[in-house]
DNA sequence: GGCTTAAAGCAAATCCCTTGCGTTTGTGGA
DNA sequence: TCCACAAACGCAAGGGATTTGCTTTAAGCC
């Protein structure tokens, strides 16, 4: 049990901060626990009872450092605002930088608990922007079709296909869900 | 280099084998080079200097055991081949040990090359798929509009949100993606 | 068959990880 | 306010994993 406030809190803190300067400074594959307790100034078994891994410890950054620090920015109307907000987060997520993140939050608990909440963050930006296209009486798909539709395929290429990714592409996906036709043939 | 025939080749299959063995009966957590290495005859600086770390050692084996051994069945159809290949791409998947699989690939290289791989193995039986169909005449959409409209979304949900995931998830995206029509409604 | 060189074995040194035990420090009750 | 309890941390030792220089083996090539 982490106990909210205190020592506790302020362990936590300088861990954390020590795991994104010393990612910054030497890199993911010199990182190592020690390093880190060092920098935080605690010992090592501290940060092995509390977090047990170099891998947890790195998930649990992760998580934090994925979280939307601002709503999507409003611009008229729900094409545009989607259309933003894939460049964007296509931009972020597919860079090296990114794309380490988002495989440390997948790597924490094995049942996804810290990569579900990667995806609940995606989610309530999604559904912040269908909420104002409604609020406009604009024709507004549903959260899940706009996961599946954007969403899944520039994650699934960030991840499995990261070379020659454009911003064509989010652009691309946004428009085929809005604008549905028979599939391309090939 | 990896010398093709030879002892490479046997010390490079023994422990592949070994790890497979391992993996079934000591589990993930347990599994450490130097046990891996006892099992398959060698020393332990044999495997940290062909493969450098347990995790690439995992996503090689990981690439081999994801790449599909058959060809996709013929049901006669492409909405029955695409709908039977989903679901089972989903069962195998989406199955803790299939999950680990996909994980431990995603990690090996920091550029993508191994997963890169098991998205080639995808569109290849995908690609399989379509061509029978272009054979019969059918209206076939293109590798990379399944690649969006299923894997991907069926990946997605596998690696970020895997609890409650039915095949009737696999059957729904085929049958949009087959049935195009105006987006789901919020 | 002998030569060259990539790859494996060996062993020692280093470093990481684990764990038991004592100490510090929040937290809740008298 | 003070006291008692429990959670979290520090310390230190032990075991095991990782690294590395050197030697030995064995493929591949004349």
């Amino acid at each position: 049990m982490v106990r909210p406030g205190g020592r506790s809190a302020r362990v936590q803190a300088s861990v954390h901060t020590a795991v994104r300067e010393l990612l910054a400074e030497v890199g993911r594959d010199a990182l190592t626990v020690p390093l880190v307790a060092h920098r935080a100034g605690v010992t090592p078994s501290t940060v092995y009872r509390r977090w047990g891994d170099l891998q947890e410890l790195l998930s649990d950054v992760a998580v934090e450092r994925l979280r939307p620090d601002t709503a999507p920015e409003d611009h008229g109307d729900l094409r545009s605002d989607l259309t933003a907000w894939a460049e964007q987060f296509l931009d972020e997520m597919a860079s090296p930088s990114g794309r380490a993140y988002i495989r440390d939050a997948l790597l924490g608990d094995p049942d996804g608990g810290n990569a579900g909440q990667c995806s609940a963050y995606a989610a309530e930006q999604i559904d912040a922007i269908l909420t104002r296209a409604i609020d406009r009486q604009e024709n507004t798909p549903a959260v899940e079709t706009v996961m599946d539709g954007v969403v899944a395929p520039l994650m699934y290429r960030i991840l499995f296909r990261p070379a020659g990714l454009a911003p064509a592409y989010a652009r691309r996906l946004v428009a085929e869900l809005l604008d549905p036709r028979a599939g391309r043939t090939a």
